[in-house]
DNA sequence: GACATATAGTTCATCATTAAACTATATTGG
DNA sequence: CCAATATAGTTTAATGATGAACTATATGTC
């Protein structure tokens, strides 16, 4: 508790850690796209995904922002280019003038499916080659980490 | 060994682990942009930092982008802007008329050192809020899990 | 009930990135 | 030596994201 500049080595492991995370993203982000349907993204996938494991039908533009960390306008785009795939439709709220229902559309099940299904191989050829207990291992203190940074981050992304 | 279709369990868990990796990454970035000199991305820093940290003092595009492992065109791009800010100069390679050498001008280890101080503070916070053993401990299996996920990607970055 | 403020969603300019097409120079094998 | 191929770097169109400005509707307070 005496430190009055960052300790170096704290600084060295997280500037590892980090850098180790980002190449693991990209890759894993790159492998993941390279087998996804067409015109579907990972953000695409993600939100469909989202409908599905969480059973849920409809959910507003803002709740699904905030649900994946992302503005407003990154999911207006999102939403959008799903709804030009006709995997989700999107109605006024009649509830609240100012918002919108998104809803995924059987075809957006059916893509989710085909996703999931594409992605098999690619999962199966990681399964070979990674330890499954050491991967699991390392979920919880990600998930303790997450949770620090996303508490302690400066402001809300936009508002 | 008889798995004929990816094991669900191995699918449920490098599902979450990916995820959770997109969203440390994200906030790692997030972070980390706020606080960079005006004009220098994570990628500029991280460039200017490889010449500094390898004691390198030139180097080539090409070799940049394999280092860096993004496509030429990101590194052409990287390094141009680096250049307009003075960070950077770009030369023809004497001993190879289809290449460049790309050196750290003062400016640019200024502008590191300076991106280094700004970001003291905010590793500072983070150092009081995370375990440093526990940090550490996740590196090696990050490194062998990248390692792998390298390795086994179907083609390089473009070419 | 009116005004100030908060929230929902869109749009716009900008950014870093990719993949692909392209130019120019090197290298290799007949 | 030359033809085929490989490599270095740039350019372009597209993508998914950000932050800021904007419109429209809700809400809370006096």
């Amino acid at each position: 508790m005496t430190a009055n500049r960052p300790d170096p080595d704290f600084t060295t492991i997280a500037y590892t850690f980090f850098n180790e995370i980002a190449i693991i993203d990209q890759l894993g982000r790159n492998r993941f796209e390279r087998v996804l349907p067409d015109g579907l993204s990972i953000a695409g996938f993600s939100l469909l995904n989202h409908f599905v494991r969480l059973n849920k039908t409809q959910d507003t533009p803002s709740q699904l922002a905030r649900a994946f960390q992302v503005t407003k306008g990154a999911m207006t785009n999102t939403i959008h280019r799903l709804e030009a795939l006709g995997l989700v439709t999107i109605i006024a709220d009649p509830r609240d003038g100012r918002g919108k229902l998104v809803s995924i559309t059987e075809d957006g099940r059916a893509a989710r499916h085909d996703a999931i299904a594409r992605l098999g191989p690619s999962l199966q050829q990681l399964a070979g080659l990674i330890d499954q207990q050491e991967l699991e291992a390392l979920v919880p203190t990600l998930m303790k980490l997450r949770a620090i940074l996303d508490a302690n981050r400066e402001p809300d992304p936009q508002s």
